[in-house]
DNA sequence: TTAATAAAGTTGTCCAAGACAAATAGTTGA
DNA sequence: TCAACTATTTGTCTTGGACAACTTTATTAA
């Protein structure tokens, strides 16, 4: 169920306990085993949170209201790229035809532009569409596995220039997205930095040793929306104090645009185009 | 903690209880704060627990004596390529070294028996090097990378043949390693095989309508040795029942080899060489 | 001596309810 | 409009008991 939905064990037992919610039925041993509709709810519950409900106000409407709670957020978005047909091919698994049109739309915009338009908006669009019961998880890791094939070639085909500045790449342990890393270093490597790209994972003693002996100029952590609230503010803040001032320490990702307050010598990235003038703006300063 | 050793929650407080280790100190607020030699000590047994020891015979052991325990694992098997060059350049921080050797090998060998002869090899070399504290976690997750980009590229450069067997390649959700999914679909690739590649932890009802929808004949499942013993054989059995039975169900992976009894209808990978057998047998039998 | 069976020991996961710190919302006063 | 204070909400940690499943050892029969 951690899995399935996200939530922690403590947490289900928790809303069990205070709202009623979930109430799993139990097999002849005594423990839970959830009927499908309330791990769907549950997931839908799970998800507005991410968008910044919260569970006490929520977890009584039934399903059909938290679809359409949901149904609106990402809507007033629409791209330039028609993301209907991207959608359409996940859909109806046209495995060759959605990645010759990935390719395409690639060498037609440039990678860059390829990340920014159509990629970063076409996530949003396959989360949301697989909370409405359109798209099914199988459906959203097969395109998941195809956009990071993709993103990969392109950054082997850019490859090592050695220039600065460099760049280590990763997340903490809990956080185990690494799309996100991936469009960060080809966004990167385009703009002819060099990265590290430690993939996820990376205990914080390790990434503190990793910058050292790869002479990293910025650490670079992402944080999904499904990082722990409470411990982005506070993983930041322990490993700002565990590196040289001299290094930069940036956050992105969904999870740490949700921190409400700026963190002393920690540098939020809102976006992967501001990302570009921090990279510009690192330049200068350091020339 | 549990990120950090792969014991969960449950394990390490009834280790407490019954052997006394770990014996974590209490912050302010009394809440377990480990010393990073018990965290040590704790990997170790998570490993040598891997390689059939069991907990209550080694827990009391020095680290000292975990480390001569498990030095004596891996050693028989020389490879005909100088495993050590590698470790030495992943220890030494060579990144664009590593990367080339690396692409040389791989040039020279070919493929499969680069994976066979090369990567298999070296993937446990390194997790024994990271046992004995002679490679670091980082360090680690930046070969990891590094072989998924080559391995990933490797694959792009064959694609699409259409033809048969078509393996759905996956894991189940609490199976976070795709290395050897990975090498698997590489592999197969080079057979002439169409993968549909789900990437690691998609869920069994998943598993079964990707399975319909994609018509595959084969449905290939990894296990990594830190996936739950007790769950590989049940895991398995619920989902042949879910399977049509026209479609094989093959089990690869460190975790699939513990299985002590075959299941039925459930075809073990011994070996990515034996899997190769295996889809020449496939191919005589549909044939 | 070997093989099968039973008993004893080992091990991981689940259960329940309590406590509390941190975050959020609501209220009041300047 | 903003800041400070209080009340509520929320998630995570705590403890120890129970037990099913697995392994090993002992016992019995062939």
């Amino acid at each position: 169920m951690e899995r399935d939905t996200g939530l922690s064990k403590d947490t289900l037992r928790v809303w069990e306990r205070r709202y009623a919610f979930p109430n799993p039925a139990r097999d002849q041993h005594g423990e839970r085993v959830y009927p499908i509709e309330q791990v769907e709810k549950l997931r839908l519950i799970k998800r507005l949170m991410d968008c910044g409900h919260r569970p006490g106000k929520i977890i009584g409407q039934s399903i059909e209201i938290l679809r359409a709670l949901g149904g609106g957020l990402g809507k007033e978005s629409t791209g330039p790229v028609d993301l209907e047909i991207f959608l359409n091919l996940i859909s109806s698994h046209q495995l060759p035809e959605l990645r010759s049109l990935l390719s395409q739309t690639m060498a037609r915009s440039g990678l860059q532009n390829f990340i920014l338009k159509t990629i970063v908006p076409l996530n949003v669009a396959v989360g949301d569409a697989w909370m409405s019961g359109r798209i099914a998880v199988f459906e959203e890791h097969l395109y998941s596995e195809l956009v990071q094939n993709l993103l990969r070639n392109a950054i082997a085909a850019i490859q090592p220039q050695g220039r600065t500045p460099r760049v280590l790449l990763t997340s903490l342990p809990q956080e185990q997205h690494s799309i996100g890393l991936l469009m960060a270093e080809a966004i990167l490597a385009v703009e002819g930095a060099s990265c590290i790209p430690l993939g996820p994972q990376t205990p914080m003693a390790d990434i503190v040793t990793a910058a050292r002996v790869h002479h990293a100029d910025i650490v670079a952590l992402s944080f999904s929306s499904s990082y722990p609230e409470t411990k982005v503010a506070e993983s930041l803040k322990q490993l700002r104090l565990a590196l040289p001032v001299s290094k930069h320490l940036w956050a992105g990702g969904n999870g740490s645009a949700r921190l409400r307050k700026p963190i002393e010598g920690v540098q939020t990235v809102v976006s992967f185009e501001k990302m570009l003038d921090m990279v510009k703006l690192w330049r200068e300063a350091s020339a």
